[in-house]
DNA sequence: GTGAAAGCGCTAACAA
DNA sequence: TTGTTAGCGCTTTCAC
């Protein structure tokens, strides 16, 4: 493969020239620059962006990290990012860590070994001080979607708790008393930001909790329907659910259909999330509205910030969130 | 950042040992291996592998371009790939070309410029010269999910054609004559065995083509809605029809949704892959049974393969469709 | 078993 | 405006 040695010599210029008239960053005379572009085509030349990269110490590589890539809401955030980053000549590194904190820390190893330029970082484990010891090797990090205490680098998130307390908030409101939350791992900041927006709706209204209404998810499909299966074989049942994820509402609406619950005659339904399909399926569901797209976006303007100028504040962004009224809440009044 | 020179002046040893001690490919003595161990804790040295990648002429990188990353279709490809490659430290760089034929062409640029190992293309645009121009320059490419005449490279790709024809077969002969196809890109391999299949089912059994029962989309949502809407507006409706593909099968059944028709009393329906709800909306589907996470991992491996050895013929690898029979055809006779 | 040194392909400081 | 050259961080040949 041609180099820009090989190009220089064909050109009969120096390869300082043939790099000038590359980069267009420096003065270079019409004549020489029209030879250049000559030896190029004639060699089929393409710069090596190794080379390149090694000299300048940037890769315009972007890591993106998640949890589950077959989950729309990461991929509409990897989309988002990309939307932003690719206009500057930035591509996407992924990695899928399946919830696996081991090979999440691999995967982050891989990737400062590879020297990104940055990594978005949208999971769920915690290792604070092993994070910390990346971004102290320079490491340039960005936590989307969970806020992790400790980890000392910009964030963008939602704002779960404000969001989840008007959803408990709307059922309570349609007279519901009966409400069970189906949660994620509570190691995770929004897991606990919507767990305690649901305990604080209650207890605003004078609603004792009942321990038994407080489901363990893990934000996945089978744990969630497990739960449920669990909670529908009990002879009190909730009057409502509080679902905290898309993918945990796909399975709580499979569950009860499959024990000849409907929604919302038998079962009420507020969902943090919308479902997949939701044009299909019966009936449109009340949820609240998340747009990992545009936090995509966010984010990846943030990481742009950051790599123009070389010393900037960390950050913290915080997205508020719109309710989507539907018909799957009964009202019991 | 700590470089092999700083471990070694550390470890008072050379580079080179400390090179043989980080890669083990070379003996190096229990003495010497501890003093560079030693070091590279304390230093908090990690190698950095764009330096690494430049002398050995391999990044470990292998770029990803699919059309629509929110098809689940592609991200489960991507999936099945990365469970092979990254078991060999490979990292997947991805890129979606939104069927946007320059913007592919500028993506495979960059991707070769960055000098990745290899690239999977699972998209639709024909470019064979340009691309080809990139393989002779020494780019690795692999194909996947489309076949392109003129492009020399290996493919991982379905049975397309065998598995439309049973799709069809089976309306057939559950007694259908008036059969409509909604289709993809007529550009796109894949569209063309569908075709070709269907003409040649109805054919063998002597059923004449009805032209306003060739619907054409793009193997997207909108397309193949306003397709279907429009279809349903005609007096002669069909008895089923024949989708192509899971996104555009989600519209048809929206469509019919709307217009008021129930699957498969008033319309049946076959497709070539699954929808993405199958559990929650009625009826469950007679469809293809896709499994592009498999054809994921069969172009990981043949990719491996690649890399490995180097020198390998051109292969094509053909994958062997199931059926699977639901409840969304109608009896006719 | 170990070290010295060349060189991967490029950029940029410096000199002309 | 152009050329020369050092050097980015690593691997690997060659000599010891």
């Amino acid at each position: 493969m041609a180099t820009i040695k090989d190009v220089a010599k064909e050109a009969r210029v120096s390869t300082a020239t043939v790099s000038r008239v590359l980069n267009g960053n420096y003065p270079v005379s019409q004549d020489a620059k029209e030879k250049v572009e000559n030896a190029i085509k004639a060699l089929n030349y393409h710069p090596n962006a190794v080379a390149r990269s090694l000299k300048q110490n940037k890769t315009y590589l972007i890591g993106v990290l998640v949890p589950d890539i077959a989950n729309p809401y990461f991929m509409d955030l990897a989309r988002g990012i990309e939307s932003v980053v690719s206009v500057e000549g930035y591509n996407l590194v992924f990695g899928s860590t399946d919830e696996d904190a081991s090979k999440e820390m691999n995967l982050l190893r891989v990737l400062n070994e590879k020297r990104v330029d940055a990594v978005v970082v949208a999971t769920r484990q915690e290792k604070p001080d092993k994070i910390n010891e990346l971004i102290n090797q320079g490491l340039n990090i960005l936590m989307v979607d969970t806020y992790i205490k400790d980890i000392k680098c910009d964030y963008v998130v939602e704002d779960d708790y404000d969001a989840a307390y008007r959803l408990v908030k709307h059922l309570i409101e349609h007279g519901h008393t009966q409400i069970a939350i189906v949660n994620g791992l509570l190691s995770v900041s929004t897991s606990q930001q919507r767990l305690r927006a649901y305990k604080d709706a209650l207890e605003e209204y004078g609603i004792p909790i009942n321990d038994k209404f407080l489901l363990q998810g893990d934000y996945n499909r089978e744990c969630s329907y497990q739960s449920m299966k669990q909670l529908l074989k009990e002879e009190v049942l909730p009057t409502a659910i509080f679902s905290t994820n898309n993918i945990m509402t796909e399975s709580v609406m499979l569950a009860a259909k499959e024990a000849g619950l409907s929604i919302p005659e038998d079962l009420s339904l507020v969902s943090f999330g919308n479902i997949t399909l939701p044009g299909l399926i019966e009936p449109q569901l009340t949820y609240i509205k998340q747009n990992s797209f545009e936090m995509g976006k966010r984010a990846g303007n943030l990481i742009l910030d950051k790599l123009d100028h070389t010393f900037f504040e960390s950050k913290e962004h915080i997205i508020h969130l719109d309710m989507q009224a539907g018909d799957s809440v009964k009202d019991m009044h």
